[in-house]
DNA sequence: TCATGAACGTGAACACCGTTAACTATCGAC
DNA sequence: GTCGATAGTTAACGGTGTTCACGTTCATGA
């Protein structure tokens, strides 16, 4: 854990990184061109001009390629609704809600393979059991990902909370159980430290929704709709002026509500 | 479009179909204990004791195969959560959508591979163009198996027209455009016939959360989550509780509210 | 400077896969 | 009883992921 080895790469590290980077280059474009059943090792080298044996060199499995290729596909995602949230006013994080909502749908949209490679292939996170080890580099880019939106739910609700001073009404969230609201500790500590359980819901029944509009639209479980922006722009208002009501509330003095 | 044909089927096709059906579940089995990508036509045949281009007197190709299990599996979620529901008193409409959101859930989560080959094969919906045509069984099975909720929310409203008796007080949905408005109104029509705009897209919002929530459990996108069922029954207590809310708004005389 | 060992790349081969073609046996109907 | 549709076979093609045994290249330490 120590906090970065700079080690200037060798030559040999150098090229080796190139030729990584080539290889997941290479099978991106199959991903793209042809979905995800088509990426091929033998295809893949094919194309870089090199024998299929040779990428062993680099990746002990065709799943390992896809996953690394899978963990770059987050990054880049995050990137693009981080850097699309940065046009944004500091204080405005509603904003945020909206334009990292709008971004990921965007994203997924004109992404249709890559989307569906990073968020319905099973046998990919599962089946290697990497996913149970947290230090493992798709669970940390999967983490990574998934605290895009919930920083932004933590800073909206430290914002409210400085701007309140006095002690908030929790939005009404059904009643829970205790497990589930340990289970909701352990999300709300994923999102910041001293968020509430109650917010933590909210944020989950939120990232919950968008999931499920851009999956459907994107896995075409929405055949009755022809404009699915339409639909996914009204959901989104809906939540928006949703999330100013629960916000309207925790910033009004309790003795007035 | 004739009623039906009874046609008693010749013993030449009652062996057919019981080796179509035989084929089918030797596929299913593979599903089952090793996914959606497990199944194989040569390893069927294998279990059949059959050479494997024998199975292209059934099927034009693997692809289609999967297409005609998808659409048993349509008819079989369908009718798992449409019994599940016949428990129910006739006029309890809510206990209906809170029962068909749940067993479809226990489905999910009991048939994991069957729901990802179902809900996550894009290329299995979409690169056939069978997608295009509305009366082929898959679009078909498709179908049958949405209007399970859309019946039971479309039976819901017309309960609620029954016991009001005067213009009713839409539940309140973001503003919406003329396009989308449109839209609306053809989901509506699978609903049911005199259903409004705005019912349809609560209906469709419903639909989504409970989609996404599955979705994201059955995939694995739910990392932090250990008991995803709490927080299933969480986020259905509080649709229903929403449920009710605008339920009860509607059978309201609007003079008082 | 040169030897050494790791890293890199190769071709051959194995065991699968979906699919097609050519051919044969069986069974139902006229 | 014949004949044609039906159901099955084997052989083969081209594709896949993966392993093995073998060279080649190249940076490094003696």
């Amino acid at each position: 854990m120590e906090p970065v080895t700079p080690k200037p790469p060798n030559r040999r590290e150098r090229v080796r990184n190139a030729t990584v980077a080539e290889i997941k280059a290479v099978a991106r474009r199959q991903l793209t061109a042809d979905g995800p059943l088509a990426i091929s090792l033998r295809a893949i080298a094919r194309d870089m001009g090199m024998s299929a044996p040779a990428l062993y060199r680099y990746f002990p499995s065709l799943e390992a390629l896809l996953v690394a290729l899978c963990v770059d596909l987050y990054d880049e995602l995050r990137a693009f609704m981080e850097t699309a949230c940065d046009e944004l006013a500091e204080d405005d994080h509603i904003g945020r809600v909206l334009v990292a909502a709008r971004s990921f749908r965007s994203w997924a949209v004109s992404h249709r393979p890559e989307f569906t490679l990073m968020f319905a292939s099973v046998d990919l996170h599962h089946n290697t059991d990497s996913h149970l080890d947290p230090t493992a580099e798709p669970h940390a880019a999967a983490t990574r990902f998934s605290q895009v939106f919930g920083r932004i739910f933590g800073e909206l609700y430290r914002q409210t909370d400085e701007e309140r001073g006095f002690p908030l009404p929790l939005p009404t969230v059904p009643p829970m159980s205790a497990e589930l609201q340990g289970e909701l500790m352990a999300c709300s500590q994923t999102i910041g430290a001293d968020v509430p359980m109650e917010f933590a819901y909210i944020f989950l029944t939120y990232w919950i929704r968008l999931y499920g509009v851009v999956a459907m639209e994107v896995y075409g479980q929405l055949p009755v709709v022809n404009h699915p922006d339409l639909l996914f722009n009204a959901m989104l208002a809906e939540m928006a002026a949703q999330l100013q009501v629960d916000i309207t509330r925790w910033i009004t003095p309790p003795t007035v509500g």
